[in-house]
DNA sequence: GAGATGACGGGCT
DNA sequence: AAGCCCGCCATCT
């Protein structure tokens, strides 16, 4: 019987506390992994929409070109980064991520 | 129902 | 290299 596609909400909760301390994932990787590859933009409302109390690294989820994605919350990005920072991430002077050397590059997914 | 918006990505200038 | 533009697609007005 054909199985219902996991709604993208769900599969991100599952798939981004995989991401290792220390990694960072790219949006568009998540929603890959989601089964969604087109659904990048829809990965970042998910993480928009947690509770402030989650327990989910959503920090570890940035842009295809290594740089925290601005939205509208002001200080947001600078929490991002800190939280980021306290992982062992270091940043480039030009506030990007180096993604050859952080971005996660899991062997395998477990269900 | 149509148009605007957004924690994106990739291609072109 | 940096910015601009366009495609994508769920949500919101």
């Amino acid at each position: 019987m054909a199985d219902q596609p996991e709604p993208l909400k769900s599969a991100v909760c599952r798939l981004v506390p995989l991401i290792p301390a220390g990694c960072v994932a790219t949006y568009g990787q998540i929603a890959a992994y989601a089964g969604s590859p087109r659904a990048a933009r829809q990965v970042g409302m998910v993480l928009a929409g947690l509770p402030e109390t989650t327990l989910i690294p959503w920090q570890r989820v940035i842009n295809a070109k290594g740089a925290i994605s601005p939205r509208g919350k002001p200080g947001a990005v600078e929490i991002q980064r800190i939280l980021l920072e306290e992982e062992g991430v270091k940043f480039l002077s030009d506030g990007s991520i180096d993604l050859r050397q952080y971005l996660w590059q899991p062997e395998s997914i477990p269900q």
